[in-house]
DNA sequence: CCTATTTTTGACCAGTTGGTTAAATTAAGT
DNA sequence: ACTTAATTTAACCAACTGGTCAAAAATAGG
């Protein structure tokens, strides 16, 4: 039943795949370069994913489903808003930290297929109706000052993605391409970012 | 689509090119696409941009020279900064608003050719460190909160040109892909970051 | 009008690309 | 061991792609 070989095999072209699609993008990206990457024979990617569409659109869902960590875990905690938003900011740079290129390739390929994409989004289980409900909430209680919840989401997930997106031109606008230097820059906006918001919105 | 003013072969090419590459980017566009599109040869493209790089990287840094505009101006205006950064934010938003596929363009081939990216910027005139300055001055003048001007820059960017750059994903998740919906909250935004990032920064 | 230069074209080419096929190898069940 | 099904491979292919070339139209200059 369980094969442990094709398991075995499916990963690593999965794991091939991701490397080549996030890298070079869907049009960028070749079947051959993927087939070499997993050490297998190009005709075995078509025997697994018998399309290159198929193939992105495997790692398209998978990578997707990282995108919005914690936000969902942001909104059932029972800390207050100050420290939520606080773990969130923490994660969500350390997540993109390691996954750098998460943020261009999922904007790179969010105009191919918008049906797909829309599909995408719907299994994916985010729901942002209760992040807004647990703005409003702390709206009212007075906590932060109102305003329209959709704009303190995307604010949010602008101060934190928008730095990794355009981090080749950043890096060498400000810092002269030193990498180093620029990817401490963004460890630190863990904490200006919580800084710059709560400034911000908090009463 | 096309504007009917173009009578010099050159222009028509320039046009059809950026259009095409902004759609599809370098690896998804076709010179006969772009042919087409400009409605002449294939073999008249070649005979204008000899390959398809330099046509790509003419394109490129023409529409790269619009992505930061009126910063200059927002430095060496003489109005009170409160002033300068609602002006900043209104112009550019309707800038964006007018070519809304610029932000994902430019992220989607920013990684392509560093040193070509880097040559770009030099020779875009733009000049980060005076808006520094300007930032600065404010700070020690005591207008608004000391704090790292690249962040303040880099989040007002952020605000500005993420939710474009998102577009489709942001259009689905919060209007159910009703564009003209989503387009009301992007002017809207003229107001809301306006008023998001002076509450965070004004003292 | 003639000549020289520039602009435009259709046909063509070599290399690449996603995808197929039939045969070989391996694993599984009896 | 034998049969059957799943996995893997090498060789191939048709369509596509960026790019070339020689020749034909335009255009300019005298």
């Amino acid at each position: 039943m369980n094969d442990p070989k094709k398991d075995n095999t499916e990963e690593r072209i999965l794991n091939a795949a991701q490397n080549v699609f996030i890298r070079k993008g869907m049009d960028g990206a070749r079947m051959q370069e993927i087939a070499d990457e997993a050490h297998i024979n190009k005709a075995l990617l078509h025997y697994y994913f018998r399309t290159k569409e198929k193939l992105f659109n495997a790692i398209f869902e998978k990578v997707f489903s990282h995108i919005f960590p914690n936000l969902m875990a942001m909104v059932y905690s029972n800390l207050p808003l100050e420290e939520k938003l606080g773990i969130f900011i923490e994660k969500y740079i350390e997540l993109l930290q390691k996954n750098p290129f998460l943020p261009t390739f999922i904007l790179k390929e969010i105009h191919r297929d918008p049906e797909f994409l829309a599909s995408t989004i719907r299994s994916s289980g985010i729901n942002p109706l209760e992040v807004f409900a647990m703005f409003e909430k702390e709206m009212e209680k007075g906590t932060i000052r109102k305003m329209d919840p959709r704009d303190l989401l995307v604010n949010l997930l602008a101060l934190c993605i928008f730095p990794f997106a355009g981090g080749p031109l950043l890096s060498i606008v400000f810092f002269n391409n030193d990498k180093k230097a620029y990817n401490e820059f963004l460890a630190h906006r863990k904490t200006t970012i919580k800084e710059f918001v709560l400034n911000s919105i908090l009463l």
